[in-house]
DNA sequence: GGTAGTTACGAATTTCGTAACAATC
DNA sequence: GATTGTTACGAAATTCGTAACTACC
């Protein structure tokens, strides 16, 4: 389980089809879809259903949308967190 | 910023010292090292201060250390709901 | 035949571990 | 000189993209 895996897969979800997420990860269909099945093979449970059209989000994949979402908003706001915490340590210190 | 990232990270934290870490993770320093370098070079602060001893939190990795075990344990729980989710519905319904 | 996802496979990238280095007691 | 973290660098593993394949209308 990675974030880039997570990523994919709410891209995936989004979109409804692998190709328009690829575009939007500015990515090829292979490696996306390689994420996606890897997901499903790391869970033991299938997370779409393949239709003609594209892709279906299953139950256990509508579980994973949530935590996924969740998830990844949490990392970007630690990410942010910790950035403004050092900026603003800086110009209330300046070290030169 | 990857979850191996965020993993080394609380080892570190925890252990105090990049040595222990890696053995706790079954790897050596360099790599473990690196992560942290990464990390710091991504968040642009120091995460640790270096001392003869090991490694101590500075502020802005106190605040980091919180995120992160919220997030891993995030992690955590969304793999074990989805397979816990896969497990119950195959005994539910067996397909085969 | 067009649209969708997947598999094959070689190239590029990343990540690892060993060895050597730097710094502090 | 012993203990700590870091840098160098080649090897191993991962991940990518192109091309070819499969399946369904």
């Amino acid at each position: 389980m990675s974030l880039t895996h997570l990523q994919s897969f709410v891209a995936v979800a989004e979109e409804g089809h692998v190709g328009r997420a690829a575009r939007r990860l500015h990515l090829t269909q292979p490696p996306l879809s390689r994420h996606i099945l890897a997901l499903e093979d790391e869970l033991g449970t299938r997370l779409f259903e393949r239709t003609p059209r594209g892709m279906r989000l299953l139950p256990a994949g509508e579980t994973l949308l949530c935590h996924a979402r969740r998830i990844l908003a949490d990392v970007d706001t630690a990410v942010r967190t910790v950035r403004n915490l050092s900026t603003r340590e800086r110009s209330t210190h300046p070290e030169s």
